[in-house]
RNA sequence: GCGCCCGUAGCUCAGUUGGACAGAGCAGCGGCUUCCUAAGCCGCAGGUCGGAGGUUCGAGUCCUCCCGGGCGUACCA
């Protein structure tokens, strides 16, 4: 049993045996940082203190008189607190299970199977990938392992809108770059895609079908889009190799037109009574529901907006067979969030089924010209540079270490420089070292092996620094299932830092191998550290090198 | 104006469902290597948690207002 079920049932116990009522919920529990508060400690006692009409320093006096449980050598009532510190073999049981449970430790079975679908990056096909959905690239496919680790069964998915004005603009500004080429002076639209990727392939193109397109006729609409679409896709496609993410499924908005799901979607709308016209375009009434404004769902055109699509496209997504739903989204969409959200209340789906993890930008640091990034102005850093200057590790690494509702300020020098001091080389480091000492004590014939170090004796494991780094370990599945459930990679970010943080200073103080008995007890230890920091980095979508 | 997010040490940031004297890394200063990788370790210094009220036995954490920054407020996506 883990430490926090273990101290759970312990004082339920001991309500049960004073007659006391159990608190609505879980027993609190926390993991004191100060050690005379010992290893955990509750405020059961404040909780109960209204409804005993006692004080909470009282109930936790009684608590602990009452309290008697074999993991635990001493209790203690402190300003209401009930302090519980463990026997050291309660501790080493852990270690016996984290060893038995091998490289699954950390995983749940919460999803049972179900499906759960991540959608992330889903950048519009108008330009490569920056640093900004680098961010987005990190955050996406570290959430998508972290709901796989929970049991979910998840899809990895890229909505492509390969259709639209932007589009349109986008071969508009690559045929200007075409005639430029051919020594025209055609300017890109002023709001038309301005960046350097466009010039070498529009010299491509003049050299490859030479004068054939003086003017912006329809037919060079069609050409100039089929080409530029393929060719964006081609660079975003380098840059999500770059960064190691691949995806499951593309959907294209052509698609949900084709299939007449937009229609319907927007017809179901209608038929609930909340969509009125105005100037020719179809609105929704939501500023009914709170919101800050009506938007138009059919332009006056006749044709869907993006919001219309976005709103079918997560209806397709229900039908598709998906239990749950996480989109990764830049800040700059939280209107479009709140207007899809209340679409779909209105047509009635469950509330629980689409989520949103909404991240804020990256700002760039030290590079001069780039601090704020446009695709359109051409002023941004590709992705694919980035990580080829920086390495994968540490991208995606520093893209997932802040939380995602705060800015990220990415530090360019140092990120160079400390390469260092730098946090992810701290945590691999950690692994390295362990890694070593592995090799040299299979080299000494100590057991090294998993199916060995589960059945070794732990009892000399009673340093002070040994039975610290097993509780943390007992965190570990809480942690992972913290970070994916508040979307939030970069709790486990910390807790490998602080991990890692721990052990260096026992490497340092507290030799391994050449102990005699200790020698094995120690290594299962580090094996199942070890493990942990494995598991922890590969779902970061960082390696755990074996050398460095 | 309105909506959402952020404001914690010089810098970059952590801080469970409110809890026990506010943490880490970097930068600064001073030490450590006959031994498992020094990409390491030990020590020192550094903060009125943007400000003001309020709720509470208890607020960095919850509520209100204000200040500062970001994003949005399109028949763009």
């Amino acid at each position: 049993m883990r430490l926090e079920a273990l101290a759970r049932a312990a004082i339920a116990d001991a309500l049960r045996r004073l007659s006391f009522p159990s608190p609505s919920g879980e027993i609190p529990l926390e993991r004191p940082e100060k050690a005379e508060y010992g290893d955990i400690s509750s405020r059961v006692a404040f909780l109960l203190a209204k409804e005993l009409k006692r004080p909470p320093q009282e109930i936790a006096g009684d608590l602990a008189a009452a309290f008697s449980h074999p993991a635990f050598s001493h209790v203690e009532a402190v300003g209401g607190f009930l302090n519980l510190t463990l026997r050291p073999e309660a501790i080493r049981e852990v270690l016996r299970q984290i060893l038995a449970e091998g490289e699954r430790y950390g995983e749940w079975e919460l999803g049972k199977r179900r499906p759960l679908q991540v959608e992330f990056v889903s950048s519009n096909p108008t330009g490569p990938l920056t640093v900004g959905h680098g961010r987005q690239a990190a955050l996406g496919d570290a959430l998508a392992n972290l709901f796989s680790a929970l049991g979910w069964e998840v899809t990895r998915e890229y909505y492509l809108n390969d259709e639209g004005r932007q589009i349109e603009l986008l071969a508009q500004s690559l045929w200007a770059r075409y005639r430029q080429a051919l020594g025209a002076d055609v300017p890109v639209p002023e709001d038309g895609y301005h960046g350097d990727y466009l010039v070498a392939i529009g010299e491509e193109l003049a050299s490859e079908w030479g004068d054939r397109y003086p003017e912006w006729t329809p037919e060079a609409v069609e050409a100039f889009r089929g080409v530029a679409v393929k060719r964006m896709m081609g660079m975003i496609h380098e840059d999500l190799a770059a960064i190691g993410v691949s995806f499951d499924v593309w959907t294209r908005e052509g698609d949900l037109h084709r299939r007449g799901l937009v229609r319907e979607v927007f017809e179901a709308l209608k038929d609930r009574g909340v969509v009125y016209e105005k100037d020719g375009a179809h609105w929704m009434k939501s500023t009914e529901f709170g919101l800050a404004r009506d938007p138009v769902l059919i332009r006056s055109d006749g044709t869907p907006t993006y919001l219309m699509v976005d709103i079918a496209y997560h209806v397709d997504k229900y039908r598709r067979g998906f239990v749950r739903v996480v989109d990764v989204q830049g800040a700059d969409h939280i209107e479009e969030q709140q207007q899809v959200k209340l679409a779909l209340r209105i047509l009635g789906y469950p509330e629980e089924f689409l989520h949103y993890c909404v991240h804020q930008f990256v700002t760039l640091k030290g590079r001069e010209g780039i601090e704020r990034m446009s695709t359109r102005a051409g002023r941004f850093l590709r992705l694919k540079d980035l990580i080829e200057e920086l390495g994968r590790d540490v991208v995606r690494y520093f893209m997932v270490r802040r939380k995602p509702e705060a800015h990220l300020i990415f530090d360019m020098e140092l990120a160079k420089k400390t390469s260092v001091e730098n946090p992810v080389y701290y945590v691999q480091y950690a692994h390295t070292r362990i890694a070593s000492i592995f090799r040299e004590a299979e080299k000494a014939g100590e057991p090294v092996t998993r199916h060995a170090l589960r059945v070794t004796d732990l009892s000399p494991l009673t340093d002070r620094d040994e039975l610290a780094l097993i509780k943390e370990l007992d965190r570990f599945p809480d942690v992972v299932r913290r970070a994916a459930e508040s979307y939030g990679p970069h709790l486990l970010c910390e807790y490998m830092e602080e991990l890692a943080g721990m052990f260096h200073p026992y490497y340092n103080r507290v030799r391994i191998l050449g102990q005699g008995g200790a020698t094995p007890a120690r290594l299962a230890l580090l094996y199942a550290l070890r493990a942990v920091l494995q598991k922890g980095l590969s779902l970061l979508g960082v390696t755990a090198p074996e050398v460095m």
